[in-house]
DNA sequence: CTCCACATGTAACCGGTTACATGATTTT
DNA sequence: AAAATCATGTAACCGGTTACATGTGGAG
């Protein structure tokens, strides 16, 4: 629900639908991402439940920007959102999981081919992840010490996408030699 | 796309709709799942795209099924996206760590007890995978050897069910560790 | 007698993705 | 001169979830 992730940021400050989209992919993109589309559809549903308002704010050599800001009721449904615990294990979809369990007719060198760029691929984000919190939560942080619990939270989430990549690699790095010392085909 | 999914399937064997929800259910659900009405609607768009096929073989004390063979059609569809490279590490979202993003105004108390509430489910995911191949697979494959390097495949996937679970597991033990002792607030 | 397994479907809805459309300013 | 950044939106589509609808036979 991209509606709360929104809830979530104006519940800080205002933003424009173009802040935050850059707000998704500095800080929650990897696990929760939406295209500016998405948003500004989103934002306007938003509008019309009267859970957010928006003024423009007129710009010299920018184009005009819609700041939108959470009313009452939004502050409301999202902390009724927040209060809702999740009680289960969330079904994933995985496709690279999918095509590797049928994959034995594409053969040995393909399988291993694909797997070597999804490690390069998580090698990648790995080093992107660690890179630790990108500077504008730090002045975030540095200017409003009352933020100090909200950014432990921030770790953990942020901890999560860590352990994650490295956790695929390992699994990768097993999987590619398993599948070098025991698949038998080699057409 | 749920549509390889069956495809796969039946690549091996003809399955019912029915039959099907339970291959995914036991050997696929941990990454992709999908329920019995969705399998059905997806079994009869495949049918009108000619890469299915189906006869309903009629039972004795038992309702008829109707079971689905894949065409000559349908193997080239289920080859070419096969064949076809996952580019890119595919987007996830994740409610449980949204919330998490933005948990602080929940309060130690409750973020902890969801969290541990989400340990217990995982450990309980976590015997359910190490159980093993489920019977059914175990005797596929001993009465087919030729599906030797399938099985290669699928410990590959399966053994990313543990890793994952293994992880989320020793990520949520960590972060209920920082929370007890740097979350401040306690009201 | 009730619940579970077997067996197949329809309809409404919803959240998200992709493509399209526009246009100024700043950086390379 | 071209490409990137800033800025906002619409429309078509699509895959998946949930609710509804129906019916038999066996097990507890």
């Amino acid at each position: 629900m991209l509606k709360f992730a929104i809830l979530g940021f104006l519940n800080y400050r205002p933003l424009s639908g173009y802040d935050l989209e850059q707000q998704l992919r500095v800080s929650t993109a990897h696990f929760w991402y939406a295209g500016l589309s998405q948003i500004y559809m989103t934002l306007k549903k938003l509008e019309a439940d009267g859970l957010v308002v928006s003024e423009v704010q007129e710009q010299e050599k920018r184009p005009d920007k819609r700041i939108y800001t959470i009313t009452a009721d939004g502050k409301a449904e999202f902390g009724e959102w927040l209060a809702q615990p999740v009680n289960k294990v969330e079904p994933t979809k995985s496709t690279l999981l999918l095509k590797l369990f049928f994959a034995r007719p594409v053969g040995r060198d393909a399988v291993l081919h694909q797997l070597r760029m999804m490690l390069q691929a998580y090698r990648g984000k790995l080093t992107e992840y660690t890179g630790g919190l990108p500077a504008e939560a730090s002045e975030m942080l540095a200017s409003q010490p009352e933020l100090q619990d909200d950014s432990i939270m921030w770790g953990i989430v942020q901890d999560f996408g860590i352990r994650y990549a490295e956790m695929a690699i390992a699994w990768l790095e097993d999987a590619i030699h398993t599948i070098e010392t025991h698949f038998s085909e080699d057409v």
